[in-house]
RNA sequence: GCGCCUGUAGCUCAGUAGGAUAGAGCAACUGCCUUCUAAGCAGUGGGUCAGGGGUUCGAAUCCCUUCAGGCGCGCCA
């Protein structure tokens, strides 16, 4: 719908080129008005070229639009965009009902309605590859998310985070790029064992108690800081089951590898299943600890000092980061030979780039804002293109209930956890939430209110919608109506879609790919989510004030038709967010 | 103190790379089910876009500044 109006325009601005002495054209804007009676589509060119022509921006306005005037619009067809000839349409202006000049110098195009039938009709002959856009190029992609510490469960934090991550994914993969969704699993270090040591101390008790005639044994301190929380006892109680009293009263040393492998394992299993209960699923996962097994993080590190971004100070290795830009350097190994974070950070970094991804996205907690500089001027010191670097920063979000909210300490155990949320919202519903929001704003979620108001979520009010449209099909095949089968679209006459509602749907049937590159382009999947509530409200409004299946069979037909494409367009954003689209509620 | 994010209706949030009269949901009120699902529809009320300056044909959007909230600023991960 843009493209057209952006060739019109163009072609009449470079007719009028030479008499106006403009040295280059820049590229043509154009927008939806919010106003849908102004017009189907505004350019804006007339004002933005009013002080290089030093011209008043509505008169240049007239003259694109007399130049416009007498132009043969060519057919569209030629550009693989549909529409209708000039010499199909009337008068010189083709596909176009009216162009008109508005407000401070708007060109607003309306469309006829032979258009709209014409790319309803198009949309219903190739259904859903009508939507596989070719923004992405098959570059590739690698999208990195969630890739929570296997020490605790997932909480509501995470759960943002992989329906964002999910849908950008989904949103990418539409767009023609090639996607890979990875979880980093940090597996080394600190954490893992400090979960491990938690586990063994509550080991220790159950043993205690399950074993009383060998009483002379000692329970193992729980860690100073150990992690808390049921989980911790339940692991406690499997890792008893394997091992029955064999890791009692051992030195820790001993048996940790066995402790702590056992540990964060069983914790991944947990992660992922509840990340499948919510429906996400990753093509691989990246051990932390591989990374040093096979000396990726020595290698990296070795190279950032071929290249002289490592010094020694205070008996500690550090990485030179600001000298692209970081506040201050970083130690990557500490005065105790061991390795920060960050090093194995810097090889994984280093590590997918390596292997050929045009773009990295990380998917982050807003609190780890603090950290971008850092792997950006690692980047940069390996001499990688930083632009590949991308990262989606995941604000917080403020847990409620019942308006109060729930605190959440993660030292104490005691947090929401994402398998909560699904049990008491629902999936779909919790993704929907998570995706009606910018990444960047935070976000308050009451799961009382989503529970409550379930009835009224925006999430079933757009499936409704879907489940809606498939009751019709039941209905039409029921009673045996003559209506829209797939290979006849041709064959019936669109044009009796003739109310404003439908003509009003169809617009915004056509809007889909706008809203889907914007969304593509600025990595906002939230568009979609706004967009799909928007379809909805027009099909329920229309529904309520039309039959679809009436005497009419002609009528009927079209309509039906126009029930297909909602439903396709509705199916396609769901299934881009993630959530289900049920043909009954 | 420095850095990042945020501030839009009573509440929760959108606002399409600067555009026309700033929008939705929830909450409140009034109507609509013998016909394709009322998880719906139609309508009413509700705003100093945090405050102040600036940039220009034009600002919720860009710049400066003040205020408020959140989060970072470890040889933790």
């Amino acid at each position: 719908m843009k493209q057209e109006v952006i060739n019109v325009v163009r072609n009449a601005i470079e007719s009028l080129q030479k008499q106006w002495g403009l040295e280059t054209i820049s590229d043509i804007e154009v927008e939806i008005p919010r106003n849908e009676t102004l017009g189907d589509v505004a350019a804006t060119v007339a004002m933005s070229l009013a002080k290089t022509l030093n011209k008043p921006p509505r008169k240049i306005a007239e003259d694109i639009v007399n130049a416009i005037k007498t132009m043969i619009i060519p057919p569209l067809a030629n550009g693989g965009l549909g529409g209708v000839t000039a010499e199909e349409g009337e008068g010189r202006l083709g596909i176009f009902e009216k162009i008109e000049i508005a407000g401070p110098g708007f060109i607003n195009f309306t469309f006829k309605k032979e258009y709209f039938y014409k790319n309803l009709e198009k949309l219903l002959e190739e259904e859903h590859s009508s939507f596989r856009t070719n923004i992405g190029q098959r570059r590739k992609v690698q999208v990195e998310f969630v890739s929570a510490n296997p020490t605790g469960p997932l909480h509501i934090g995470h759960g943002r985070g992989s329906a964002v991550g999910n849908a950008l994914s989904n949103l990418l993969q539409a767009a023609g790029f090639d996607v890979q969704r990875e979880y980093y699993i940090n597996d080394a270090g600190l954490q893992v064992k400090l979960l491990g040591q938690s586990v063994y101390a509550k080991y220790c008790e159950i043993c205690m108690d399950k074993y009383p005639y060998s009483i002379s044994k000692n329970a193992y301190p729980f860690p100073e800081d150990g992690y808390k929380g049921d989980y911790i006892y339940k692991l406690a109680e499997e890792l008893e089951k394997k091992y029955q009293g064999k890791l009692w009263a051992k030195d820790f040393d001993e048996i940790s590898r066995e402790v702590i492998d056992f540990s964060y394992q069983k914790m991944l299993e947990l992660i992922t299943k509840d990340l499948k209960d919510f429906g996400i699923a990753f093509d691989r996962w990246q051990s932390e600890k591989e990374l040093y097994e096979k000396g990726k993080v020595e290698s990296s590190l070795k190279t950032l000092s071929d290249k002289n971004f490592l010094y020694e100070k205070d008996g500690a290795m550090w990485v030179a980061s600001t000298r692209f830009g970081d506040d201050k350097d970083r130690v990557v190994v500490k005065k105790d030979g061991e390795y920060t974070y960050f090093a194995s950070d810097i090889a994984y970094h280093k590590d997918k780039l390596d292997r050929g991804f045009d773009t990295i996205i990380n998917i982050w907690g807003a609190d780890h804002h603090g950290y971008i500089p850092r792997i950006k001027s690692v980047i940069e010191a390996f001499g990688l293109p930083k632009e590949k670097f991308k990262v989606i920063l995941i604000q917080m979000v403020t847990l409620l209930r019942h308006g109060e909210p729930v605190q959440m300490s993660k030292r104490a155990g005691e947090f929401i956890t994402l398998r909560e949320v699904i049990d008491e919202v629902g999936a779909d519903t919790a993704k929907f939430i998570f995706l009606t929001r910018r990444a960047d704003s935070h976000l308050e979620f009451d799961i009382e209110v989503a529970k409550e108001q379930s009835a009224e979520n925006p999430v079933f009010y757009v499936q409704y919608a879907f489940a809606r449209i498939s009751s019709i099909f039941r209905q039409a095949i029921e009673k045996r109506v003559q209506g829209f089968e797939g290979s006849r679209v041709q064959e019936i006459d669109l044009s009796f879609l003739k109310e404003n509602e439908e003509i009003s749907i169809v617009k915004k049937l056509l809007q889909y790919p706008i809203v889907f590159e914007g969304a593509v382009l600025s990595f906002e999947p939230h568009r979609i989510t706004y967009y799909l509530q928007e379809l909805a409200r027009l099909f329920h409004s229309y529904y309520n004030k039309h039959r679809v299946i009436s005497e009419d069979k002609t009528l009927t037909a079209a309509r039906l038709c126009l029930c297909k494409a909602v439903q396709i367009v509705l199916e396609e954003g769901l299934k881009i967010l993630g959530v289900s689209a049920p043909e009954r509620m």
